[in-house]
DNA sequence: GACGAACGTCAGTGTCTACTGACAGATAGG
DNA sequence: CCTATCTGTCAGTAGACACTGACGTTCGTC
């Protein structure tokens, strides 16, 4: 069991029923019988889905007599985005440094 | 084998190994013994993990004689980005919609 | 060419994951 | 209470995935 939130969001999302469960109920608050209809899988893989996507913190909960309705919760994709936003910096930086010493290189190689 | 960038990306950073690698080659640029240095799996594992960010587009590589020196792709991380922008945008605007919308149920209860 | 360093590929294995149908619990209406 | 609806839980299964050691390929030096 993992306590990292962004660990927890990157395993629920790289499922690819998941991450459709997750952008249908980022769009409209469904119950739980709505979400699996739009699937070609039984009601379980998607309840056990809706499991995952929950303990991830990516969905918000209610309850309507027998209905469970689910909609996305945005603050469950922030650690996320935010891991995406540090690499993507990090990244920028090393390949804009790496590509300048080349060219400190290749113009070393040239006068040469 | 699966032409979704996103996809990709999700698949290869769900795994908190290559994860560890993707930020290690984002710091700096690291040759594949330097890489599996750091890690206490065997050498055959680090190089599996890195053909799958390779294929997900994630690093770069290039060769200095026997050595393949790898740093991270930040354009492979765009779509991604996309992905998570568009999630965030969309589970926001449906959370406050959905809390005015209990906002004025509870409104009008509290008036009956 | 022989040798050593670097590292990818191959083939096999144990564990994990997404699936299934059956069962169980919660809720509301008659 | 009984019945119907809704949906989670249970237990089992096939395939995927991260691991391993051995083998193979590339490169540079002697």
């Amino acid at each position: 069991m993992t306590t990292d939130p962004a660990d927890a969001a990157l395993k629920a999302l790289a499922e690819p029923r998941r991450r459709a469960i997750l952008q249908l109920v980022a769009h409209d608050e469904l119950a739980a019988g709505e979400i699996a209809a739009a699937f070609d899988v039984s009601r379980t893989a998607v309840s056990q889905h809706l499991t995952v996507l929950k303990e991830a913190g990516l969905l918000h909960e209610r309850r309507e007599a027998t209905r469970r309705l689910y909609r996305a919760r945005p603050e469950g994709l922030a650690e996320l985005r935010d891991l995406l936003e540090d690499l993507w910096d990090s990244a920028l930086d090393t390949a804009r440094r790496l590509v300048e010493a080349d060219r400190d290189t290749a113009a070393r190689e040239e006068i040469a």
